[in-house]
DNA sequence: TGTTAGCACTCATTCTCTTTGAGTGCTAAA
DNA sequence: TTTAGCACTCAAAGAGAATGAGTGCTAACA
């Protein structure tokens, strides 16, 4: 199902069985690979003259073919006297086999490169500004999916009293994240107790990967507190949410263009921005190479005619999370699959460079 | 122009003569009432038959009554052959001289109380909470302006170093407000530094209200840092940053509710939602009791067809913020504006009735 | 056997024309 | 001053009719 077998174009698929026994010859490889190039371009249901353009056939023997195409599931008609639309069949089929991506040209390259910052502070930062940027190029909305949560580790924990019994634990992790809470109690802490939960945290929890932090081990870490463990538990718990909260983080960009596209429906996609959350799920599932998915194919992904397209970058050869685009079904595919890899592995080059010029 | 004068309702408006040498008798003033009510639930235009049920009159009397107000201007007609709708004057005059509110039940007070958390950590939380119960009730964007950046302190600065010449600033105001930034140096800071600058900011920041941090005073400061000024002045440039988006900081809720929202338009929404940001300008010239506006009347609040009600509250006394709500010009708002004023007078006890509790 | 020209057919779209009905303004009488 | 009555207006809804892009099928052709 995954995409590795792109760049392949038409002509390497001289394939004429295909594993049920489909006559798939070249010709009809090309007649579906121009219907949807069309369609992608126009939105209008493409008919068989506009197809003599690309293949050199009659209308006639063009429309014999697509008959075909339809009768194998890879095209539709909207009605009787229509042109022809890919099913999501169809682009499958188009984006795993057919298509032939653009490579990006020098100028592109640089155009993709002033969109990032120069200089970033947080890995963050780097990868919000690229997901804007696809977004603005793409014109369709974009997300980005933190897998680093996971690898990474908690760099530091304090508590900080503000008055009044309020406290803000602040929370940094190894990738720069930095997270900040504030927590009521009960009462105040006595500048021992303060000191106690300091050099508690500096033994237990600096240097212990995200991952680690469960309800059961914070349980445990809770009930070694002894004595302090009344009144300190609350802290741990709110430290507890907090890691919660960045293993579910994903951000979302561009959401306008998705409201202003008319190839689908608003409310689906009203409902969809509510609760973006839900995006997670997927997102951690294509966590393997470019991977385009289409709604059909997918229960939760419930916005019809839409698709989504992600690729990772990760830091210093590790899975650092994931990059995508989420569009109408009829996307320029060829153009914008080359921009998120670009954005992607320009990510995963500097994530990682950053940190060879920087540890000592 | 506010609406000091609510709750008058029709009955007292005896007045015959208005400034201009309008006649606005009492039955006219009815009329419209009526229309305003009448449209406001169906959302057509409404005919002369329609307000014979609130009015004693033949619609003949109801249809010269009528031309007259729209010749003053209180009403028009979409097309001739069409009922009248009220325009924005329509609408001023109903809000300010001829609405009746609706006042509260005890049932409704105990459900938006029941809507507001019952405990709540930050002042923010309780606003907020505020906010998006109101966007439920009411379905309509709902917007929160802080005011308090303004009259709060500085109450606390951190720097926190994160490794490798990266340090996290941490800025506590007295409202309980928390931000923190990434900030990247050119070099690595000594304990020495550090311990300066800690000193520094207890000296000259903490306790310092925020509206006196301006580029001007931050200069200065950093030009009293002498020998370190080269190397924490951009800690302090930082510390700045953090002052000017706390100030800049509008909160909205509720937006799917304008998206779906047929009296609007939808692309006018969509890029009002882009720059919320600009929001800011006109909520800070309400600050001063409760205030409806019509989109018409102001050039910068641009959805056609919308209005915005704001109502401050207060914190021991001091104008604290403001709570708005934003949505079509047909709104309920003999229902709403309650709504909208029980929201800010808790806020206003609970935030102030804290401080009483727990200042010692 | 595969390809193509030709033709009848389908059907969404667009247009015009008509009907409907809610609502008006005006006038003349109460 | 109010009201009943009537002629008038006009958006909205509906019914055909015309248009044209596109089809499937068939029969001739290479």
């Amino acid at each position: 199902m995954s995409a590795n077998t792109r760049k392949l174009g038409v002509l390497n698929s001289k394939a004429s069985e295909r594993r049920d026994g489909e006559q798939m010859d070249d010709r009809k490889l090309k007649i579906l690979s121009a219907v949807v190039d069309e369609y992608i371009v126009s939105g209008e249901p493409v008919g068989s003259k506009a197809i003599m353009a690309h293949v050199k056939a009659s209308s006639a023997t063009i429309r014999n073919e697509m008959a075909e195409l339809e009768k194998q599931g890879y095209l539709e008609q909207p009605h009787t006297s229509a042109g022809r639309v890919p099913t999501y069949k169809g682009y499958r089929l188009y984006v795993d086999k057919l298509m032939e991506q653009d490579p990006l040209s020098e100028e592109e390259k640089n155009k993709l490169d002033s969109m990032l910052p120069d200089d970033f502070v947080t890995e963050k930062d780097l990868v919000e500004s690229a997901s804007l940027a696809l977004a603005e190029l793409t014109k369709c909305a974009t997300v980005v999916a933190n897998s680093t949560p996971k690898f990474s580790l908690i760099s530091k924990v304090e508590v900080i009293p503000t008055g009044k019994r309020m406290y803000v634990i602040l929370m940094i992790t190894s990738n720069g994240e930095i997270k900040n809470k504030v927590c009521r109690l009960e009462f105040d802490l006595t500048h021992e107790q303060l000191e106690f939960f300091d050099n508690f945290v500096k033994q237990n929890l600096n240097g212990v990967p995200i991952s680690e932090i469960s309800d059961a081990n914070m349980e445990k870490l809770t009930e070694a507190m002894g004595a302090y463990m009344m009144t300190l538990s609350p802290l741990v718990s709110e430290v507890l949410k907090m890691t919660k909260e960045l293993d579910r983080s994903v951000s979302l960009k561009g959401q306008k263009n998705l409201l202003t596209c008319k190839d689908l429906d608003q409310t689906e996609i009203i409902s969809f921005l509510d609760n973006e959350k839900e995006l997670m799920a997927f997102i951690d599932s294509t966590f393997s190479g470019l991977n385009v998915m289409f709604s059909p194919e997918n229960d939760g992904f419930v916005i019809h005619n839409s698709s989504m397209i992600t690729a990772p970058f990760s830091k210093d050869g590790q899975m650092a999370g994931s990059l995508g685009l989420i569009g109408p079904m009829r996307i320029d595919y060829a153009k914008f699959i080359p921009y998120l890899e670009y954005f992607t592995s320009r990510i995963t080059d500097l994530i990682s460079e950053r940190d060879d010029n920087e540890d000592e």
